[in-house]
DNA sequence: AGGTCTTGAATAAGTCGTACCTAATGGGTT
DNA sequence: AACCCATTAGGTACGACTTATTCAAGACCT
């Protein structure tokens, strides 16, 4: 996973990015390339490029004779893997979950429904694969165990869409499930009624009910959001 | 809107983005960057900064002793504005007008319905005055004027949802909206079933009906859809 | 002889430093 | 108030050096 940090500009990045992204420079601050080039003790050519993608970014945006300013939060790219990513691992974190959560109630009941219809026999079999070992990790303090499965099972829903802009929305699933599995109390076992309804969904893609796949997966994310209650403001 | 071309990287970006992604260098292809020095008649610095934006895309990885490669379409940030920009304009824009239909079905519904709880005094006035003007322009060949009323009424439902990540698709919409415009029989007026939607939306919204102003919005992506199947294979 | 392992030369990206160019800003002049 | 110019900080260029990777030749083992 930390494919990153590969090069001097992006070890830069990695410390610019989250702390821009947590609000360490709010919106309007002013970079000097300069004062960066020494506070990283790099050249010039590695500041610029660190800088080139926190602007393709949007996070900010450089010009002449004023320097780098950070751009206000609406104007954020805020789908950007690593966006998210250094969003959930700091201050807002709350927040960034809320957002990825509803975002994930208003796809994924969708993209089950498309899955029942576009779903491959071999994405059918690894989605019932999963959702019996949902059923297997399911008690006796294997969270860990449990997520794995889960995170798979969201993602060959996605990804057997058949639409590509659900297909990509599988890490941010996973990080979202990630962060509710890390805030929850380790000895909860996870609802059994979610898990069933995972079974339930792997069955309807199976024989290809779109309507009941949409319908349960959405009961799946109500559940989803109803959790988040209890972790976020 | 073409705040882009900035610089001479900006320059050598609108290249290659819209080539890469058009399919014109194959994933696998590898880039050298000094014959991308050579063929843009630029300095090194200015390639290595266009392909750092590209690399922070996932269009393409840079490796030593190797060169620039084209990652797989799998992996590419389809969600930056400049990604779907590009590919708009490019060869497969059916398959991304489609894609990008089915996203908003999905979330648009979800969007009006957080709308119809957390929208301002302002934003529902805003609503019903860009509804309003849906139905003055919707008649006697001004697909022009209809459109900016169009792409307004969605952006305000998206951002009056609260949801940042629905309020970043606002962008995304407008494109799918100036598509479909684009592609329609200038001669042809907008369906009438399909403004009144819209006017009841706004009402729905006022009001505060979250369920019915999120199965109305479901009502319009489902002619949007439906619209889709004319125009695209 | 066939195959694996080691080693080293070739290569292309990564980094650096400097010099110069260009545009936006702000103050001073008319 | 309109205009002009010096200042400033990013933008571009060039050349030298560094480093990781690859690939192939040669040593080594089976």
């Amino acid at each position: 996973m930390e494919n990153q940090g590969k090069g001097l500009h992006g070890r830069v990045l990695e410390s610019l990015g989250p702390a821009i992204t947590a609000g360490d420079y709010p919106p309007g601050t002013v970079l000097r390339t300069d004062e960066l080039e020494e506070r990283f003790d790099v050249s010039r050519t590695v500041i610029r490029e660190a800088i080139r993608v926190l602007e393709s970014m949007q996070l900010v945006a450089s010009r002449r004779r004023v320097g780098v300013t950070v751009r206000p939060t609406e104007e954020w790219n805020v789908y950007d893997p690593r966006v998210i990513g250094w969003r959930l691992a700091g201050r807002d974190r709350p927040r960034q979950l809320r957002s990825l959560t509803v975002l994930r109630s208003a796809v994924e009941p969708v993209a089950a429904g498309l899955a029942a219809i576009h779903a491959t026999p071999e994405q059918c079999a690894d989605l019932t694969e999963q959702a019996m070992g949902m059923v297997a990790t399911s008690r006796g303090q294997q969270l860990d165990r449990y997520l794995v499965h889960d995170m798979a099972f969201h993602h060959v829903v996605l990804t057997a869409s058949g639409n590509e802009m659900f297909a990509r929305l599988g890490d941010v699933v996973a990080a979202v499930l990630t962060g509710r599995t890390q805030h929850h109390v380790m000895f909860t076992d996870p609802d059994p009624a979610a898990v069933s309804l995972h079974v339930q969904v792997a069955e309807a893609v199976r024989v290809g009910d779109a309507a009941r796949a949409e319908s349960l997966t959405r009961e799946i994310t109500v559940g989803a959001m109803a959790e988040l209650d209890v972790l976020a403001p």
